[in-house]
DNA sequence: AGCACGCCGACT
DNA sequence: GTCGGCGTGCTC
């Protein structure tokens, strides 16, 4: 027998398939999924890697061919769909297969608590042994006397009941006892009790939508393209619950967590025990164990953010994923996965209905619907009955013109004093993203900046000090301007406690609450603020993006959006859209309940169609010029656009290496953009330069990136690092 | 990723 | 002669 073996090494050179007999004592251990031990090189040294087939062909001559030394699982760690599953992320996202299949496997699978514990094995020995006479072997008998009422007991539970650990050694060196080992059984975090609720009777426009969630006829991908509050989740769980009655299981990607606790108590409330979640904050053992009862068929449903993609079910009926415009759906670590792509590739694989839900789809995924690639159901009507907020665009710049220079413009402080003077509640978003408060001379104009990271200071007014927000890095507050020696240094820019600090001396009466990363770095503190905010423990809400999605605030009548530009000075072909989709995320958040409700957005480009189309609620306005726009200069998803991230210790060899792979990729006639440096030129000591590849033709851009970069891997020799993008608007 | 091989120049 | 720098190729 011969094993098809991965080796868990970073290295693409060694990214390759490497055959190993399996020795006949380890013929029963070796399985397609398993992770074995294998001698490797001229130095015979151990190294790790998984199986990902066998079989009785090779070609690799015997005599080269070595043997397994020993096999880490009991059980796989993943099956044949998720080795094929590897293979194609390892092509279409540029990564080693290895990283795949750690992606794809369960965190540290291996490091299954087990506890010792011995078993009675002869128990007509242990009866002999009881019924022998003399003072010796006493503590021996007790332990016989002991395993023939209980059988067996781990090694810890022995000891608490006051048994020899030298007696039970002896014992089963005697052949009496034998050595086992009991995974440690770990309970799933389980509501403690639920009702099952009903489904709700579903609207024309929701019936239709289910009609097409559940079609048996069309197997095509389904956007569901809804407005905020228009009953989606009611629809996700009528699914659901049709489809486990056919013994289907399914999975619910939702966005990095946030939203997940709501919709698991909505789920939970309806499918009891066979719902599980997942999140980033879950420890280890506990995700495992999902994996463990996924694969076992014990659960049906999970929930959770992009990795539980890849949840282990063999009778898979459906993805949902929802808020699928959400960017948390592609992976920031190798391999850099988009899990939309994943649950697209898995439910074409198992056929299984993928189901994107969405205000606001992404312009991709719109564009498909609209070509018949995905199928498409739409709900125009709020369940609730609300309406949108009646939206008004302030022009920041004219507001300064007339002398008003605060961040504050006359119509949101207007509203703002309405609104409480109503006892209702506001919420107030910055999105503070390239915007921070930052320290700067207004005599020459030097700015406090990281030396680091080549990224401005932040200044924290709590702790009177400046932070990098890349390398965490703390400095005090310059007296006077180390350039210059003048004494104006002053603060510019708005964060978030600035807009918390300025809106409590416009009201003093009125209380507050804020959420960004630095009020919410506590584990549980996220729900904390949300729920005092949903109880009316304030009247204000300031916060960044985190805000923007997914809560229901009945007494919310009124958002401002504190600048509404910030988010189209990133310098990426993805801004706009960004853009529109946070203010419609935003502004959607006012009058759920059906109040009058209003939006105010200030903004220094009052024209720019972004601003405009979400004021206006208008999805289709926003489309046809954001699609047009991609069209004319060959963005995706109207053409290829992949980046090189060149990453070195001196700012002269990343430069140099980006031209030589510029260089190359023209050559061979291919349209690059670049090179230059990343927005953030310097992070953690590292120079970080990109390259940009523009085209139509997707084989031959890739085949260019796999090889071209290999070239500089080998002529660079460790001097630089190539990182591949298939989303380049992600380097930052 | 390591490691060995081999080709070259510079030295005892 | 022989020591060691580093480019090249291999690892089941």
């Amino acid at each position: 027998m011969i094993a098809k073996v991965i080796l868990a090494a970073k290295s693409q050179k060694l990214d390759r398939i490497f055959d190993y007999e399996v020795p006949l004592l380890l013929l029963d251990q070796v399985r397609l999924g398993v992770r074995v031990k294998v001698p490797f090189g001229r130095k015979n040294g151990q190294m790790s890697g998984y199986v990902v087939a066998l079989g009785e062909e090779s070609d690799v001559p015997a005599e080269k061919r070595k043997e397994i030394q020993s096999v880490v699982d009991d059980a796989p760690v993943f099956s044949e769909e998720g080795v094929q599953l590897a293979w194609w992320m390892k092509q279409r996202y540029f990564a080693t297969l290895t990283s795949c299949l750690q992606a794809i496997t369960p965190a540290r699978a291996n490091r299954v608590r087990q506890k010792k514990a011995y078993a009675l094995i002869d128990s007509a020995g242990a009866e002999a042994l009881l019924s022998g006479i003399g003072a010796k072997e006493r503590r021996q008998r007790e332990a016989a006397a002991y395993f023939l009422r209980q059988g067996q007991a781990t090694a810890e539970n022995a000891r608490r009941d006051g048994l020899s650990s030298s007696a039970l050694t002896t014992l089963v060196q005697k052949g009496i006892l034998q050595t086992v080992w009991l995974e440690e059984q770990r309970q799933l975090p389980q509501a403690e009790s639920w009702e099952i609720s009903h489904p709700l009777t579903l609207t024309e426009e929701q019936a239709k939508a289910q009609q097409q969630m559940l079609s048996a006829k069309d197997h095509r991908p389904l956007l569901l393209f809804g407005v905020t509050g228009s009953g989606k989740t009611e629809l996700y769980l009528s699914a659901i619950e049709h489809l486990l009655s056919q013994g289907k299981q399914a999975i619910v990607l939702t966005p990095e967590i946030g939203l997940t606790p709501q919709l698991w108590q909505r789920f939970t409330q309806r499918f009891g025990r066979r719902v599980a979640v997942t999140h980033s904050r879950m420890t280890q053992p506990e995700r495992l164990l999902v994996w463990q009862r996924a694969a076992q068929g014990e659960i049906s449903v999970v929930i959770g953010p992009r990795s539980a993609v890849f949840a282990p079910f063999d009778h898979l009926g459906m993805i949902i994923v929802d808020e699928a415009h959400d960017q948390s759906y592609q992976s920031e670590q190798t391999p850099r996965y988009d899990a939309r792509e994943v649950a697209l590739w898995r439910g074409e694989k198992a056929g299984a209905k993928v189901v994107l839900g969405t205000a606001t789809p992404l312009v991709g995924q719109y564009q498909k619907a609209l070509e018949g690639t995905y199928a498409l159901a739409r709900l125009t009507r709020r369940a609730s009955g609300g309406q949108r907020p009646h939206t008004e665009i302030v022009d920041m710049g004219e507001e300064l013109a007339q002398g008003n220079a605060t961040m504050f413009s006359r119509a949101l402080r207007q509203a703002l004093m309405e609104t409480l003077h109503r006892g209702e509640q506001a919420m107030l978003f910055l999105n503070r993203r390239g915007f921070a408060t930052f320290v700067s001379c207004r005599r020459c104009g030097y700015v406090a900046t990281c030396r680091q990271c080549s990224v401005a200071y932040t200044y924290h007014s709590r702790q009177q000090e400046l932070q990098c927000h890349y390398c965490g890095q703390k400095a005090p507050v310059p007296k006077v301007c180390p350039v210059c020696g003048s004494k104006y240094i002053k603060f510019f820019g708005a964060g978030t406690e600035k807009v918390e600090q300025q809106a409590k001396r416009l009201f003093p009466k009125a209380h507050f609450l804020r959420m960004d990363r630095d009020t919410t770095a506590k584990k549980g503190s996220y729900h904390a603020i949300l729920s005092a905010f949903a109880r009316g423990e304030a009247d204000v809400l300031v916060g960044t993006q985190m805000i923007a999605k997914g809560h229901d605030f009945p007494n919310v009548t009124l958002v401002g959006v504190m600048a509404a530009d910030l988010s189209l000075y990133d310098a990426s072909y993805t801004s706009a859209e960004r853009t529109f989709d946070l203010l419609a995320q935003v502004t959607g958040r006012a009058g759920r309940a059906g109040q009058q409700s209003r939006a105010v957005i200030q903004t220094y480009q009052p024209e720019h169609y972004a601003v405009k189309c979400a004021a206006r609620g208008d999805y289709e306005g926003f489309y046809s010029q954001e699609i047009a726009l991609r069209q004319m200069m060959g963005y995706p998803p109207c053409g290829i656009f992949f980046g090189v991230l060149v990453t070195a210790e001196t700012e002269e060899a990343a430069v140099r290496w980006s031209d030589v792979l510029a260089q190359a990729f023209t050559a061979r006639g291919i349209t690059v953009v670049g090179p230059g440096p990343a927005m953030h030129k310097k992070i953690e000591n590292q120079f970080r330069y990109h390259v940009f590849l523009k085209g139509t033709d997707e084989t031959a851009l890739r085949t260019a990136l796999w090889e071209e970069t290999a070239q500089i891997d080998r002529k660079a020799r460790g001097e630089v690092t190539l990182r591949i993008y298939t989303d380049p608007q992600s380097i930052v």
